[in-house]
DNA sequence: TTGAGCATACCCAATAGCTGGTATTTTTAC
DNA sequence: GTAAAAATACCAGCTATTGGGTATGCTCAA
């Protein structure tokens, strides 16, 4: 199992299931070795001191620790090791940040084997390797960067008056401003965040981590 | 890899890497052989005709059909296929539904071979598997059995549809009952969960695992 | 210095939601 | 078989939200 030239991965995910199919699938490649996984994010950036790990795998939605700080820590620490994301979606959001800490390769759980190993390989060598709907995303992303959806940070303010179950009124008390101004914001909020109602409004700012 | 005593099994889910990793689980474990796999549940009605299945793992959060509609689907056209739940998460509602359904096993995507292997060996069996966060899950609902929140069953569904962003008129076409019921069920949604507006209201479905 | 973007503010009409009732028919449980 | 619980339905009135606008200072950058 273990070869000279071998790359070394390091597989962080909260679902046991998604480790062990990983390492089932990378069992028969030499060009793999896995030396270490782990179900918390917490405790993986010690257990990176001696394995000299090259490629650390790790899923971007988990408790305690999330990927995105994980890679941020990682890449302080030991800025030699590569990291590959792992997740469940393609949220702009998210995939900014993962860029932003340093990731060298995001693919979606609904990406087969080929897909994985070819990741693996361009990270490897120092390439990056982005899913099709990531590369979608960033595409977008790009052509219309935050064009329409900036939001300002008052408005980011009012967001999380309306997440704290105040009212127009409340708002404005609160804020030291009329409740036209605030009804004015919300306008703007919901053209912005295409949303309708309030419910629709809070799961955008959950989604975006605006709260 | 065809053995002639083998469980034939049969795997859904949206995420090609759950599949792959399975697959490779299952690779050198003779009793089980895998007969086919899909990302699509739609699509997998169709498939069972002439395969001859004897478990089939589905994955619970799928867009276009769920596992719960896919259970449904398939016990009704194929009652001798067992079905083993596979899902992120261990939710009280999900659970249930899942258990009404008549699945035979609920397993979480954070359990590892293992247990996989075990709940496949008790389902082929034809009795039940369910990983410990669910079975906790079904103790304490055993135990207090709504006695904190005792929402019915209607006014959850109805919570559901308010989180979907509808309105009571919509909500009430939804369902094929009249506005002024749905003005009733919110006024009992709101003074049994002690919120008073549709915000805390889901503030507490989300704590409450409602959704 | 001019224009874009932001925060502020107002008006009006329409719609939706909330409050606090009452009441009937199923269903479920004992 | 009865009583309780759940689901259904209606009314009236009030408040809050929404969507259509318009408009004024202020700041910052081109």
């Amino acid at each position: 199992m273990e070869k000279v030239n071998s790359t070394k991965v390091f597989i962080v995910d909260d679902h046991q299931l998604v480790i062990d199919g990983i390492q089932a699938l990378l069992k028969d490649e030499s060009d793999y070795t896995i030396v270490g996984t782990s179900q918390k994010a917490t405790e993986v950036l010690d257990r990176m001191y001696d394995l000299n790990v090259d490629i650390l795998i790790t899923d971007i939605n988990m408790p305690e620790m999330s990927g995105i700080v994980l890679t941020k820590q990682i890449k302080l620490r030991y800025p030699g090791i590569k990291i590959l994301a792992l997740s469940m979606f393609g949220d702009r959001h998210v995939i900014k940040e993962m860029i932003e800490a340093g990731i060298n390769g995001y693919i979606l759980k609904n990406t087969g084997k080929v897909e994985l190993m070819e990741a693996l390989e361009k990270v490897s060598k120092g390439q990056c390797f982005f899913s099709d709907e990531v590369t979608k995303v960033l595409v977008r992303s790009f052509k219309k960067e935050e064009e329409f959806s900036h939001l300002t940070n008052r408005e980011i303010e009012i967001i999380r008056l309306i997440e704290q179950e105040l009212s127009n009124k409340q708002i404005a008390n609160a804020l030291f401003i009329s409740e036209r101004t605030v009804e004015t914001h919300r306008k703007n909020i919901f053209r912005k965040t295409g949303t309708q109602s309030v419910v629709g409004l809070l799961k955008y700012a959950y989604e975006h981590k605006l709260i």
